[in-house]
DNA sequence: ATTATTAGGTTTAGAAACTATACTAAATTT
DNA sequence: AAATTTAGTATAGTTTCTAAACCTAATAAT
């Protein structure tokens, strides 16, 4: 009981420890800039936004703005810069003219691609070192915490 | 197969996309101030350092700025501000007189230990919705991740 | 029909959190 | 004793964001 008790605070406090450890990493990760397929050096907030574009179809402004968790001024900086990288393009809303749609150029949709092959291969990396039931108990793990951060 | 196949491949998808959303929660998390115990709001940086000090012992600048995983002038630059704040004291090396050793004020302490607090809590609610098993599953995998980004 | 309000975007100034570079001073090597 | 390394600081500049003010178009209210 004792030694239970024990075990359980010890990897309660473990466990939180490794992931406050995880965001560490992730923070120095998210610092960098990274090349993506023939774009050159996109900065992690600048992949983060093609990324949220997506390839297929068109975004509004504000709901790219949702999307993010940032401000629409933020959002009009980071789609000048893109624009003038050539990785997105703004038209003009079909209904609403105050609205401005943004869709990927090709390049942006290859650098896309290339970031979401680069995020496949590192998934698979771990995937490789877990069997299946690890991996669908890990992927369940990953959803909570998820939601429990949407709030 | 080919069920599995496709199965494999959605799978596959979904958990690095799955994972791509948790960064951008923490990227989110990562941009705002929080108030931990009766030091004010603190910012993302300044929790972290506070963190990577930690309550027991005392630590030299270089040392966490290799925690951190950033330069010497940034870390000078966090600790002068921890310090009008209160949070942190700088003392002289004992036996190396460049070295500047440092630790936590009593403050500082009180805002580590509700820190580890708000984490602890946070993680539990984690606990709860998983079994025993599924934790320690779960934890493995952020283990895995932890070493992976590592390099 | 006007007015008022809301919603979509932009602009600008400023904050936060860095880096890079140059520097001083102390410790170590050679 | 000179050269190099290590610890830390100072400063200027970059990136990424927010907040606030603003403009314009769409919608609601009266």
């Amino acid at each position: 009981m004792d030694k239970n008790k024990s075990n359980q605070l010890n990897d309660n406090n473990t466990g939180s420890r490794n992931l406050g450890r995880l965001i560490m990493q992730l923070r120095r990760l998210e610092r960098q800039p990274h090349t993506f397929g023939s774009a050159g050096p996109l900065t992690p907030s600048e992949i983060h936004t093609i990324e949220a574009i997506g390839s297929e179809g068109t975004v509004l402004m504000s709901e790219l703005a949702g999307r993010l968790g940032i401000t629409k001024g933020a959002v009009t900086q980071l789609i000048a810069r893109l624009e003038i990288k050539e990785l997105v393009v703004r038209s003009p809303h079909p209904n609403d003219s105050r609205g401005t749609m943004i869709s990927l150029t090709e390049k942006g949709k290859e650098a896309n691609t290339a970031h979401e092959e680069v995020q496949r291969q590192f998934y698979n990396q771990l995937r490789a070192q877990l069997s299946e039931q690890e991996i669908e108990i890990f992927e369940k793990g990953i959803d909570k915490l998820n939601s429990f951060l949407r709030k």
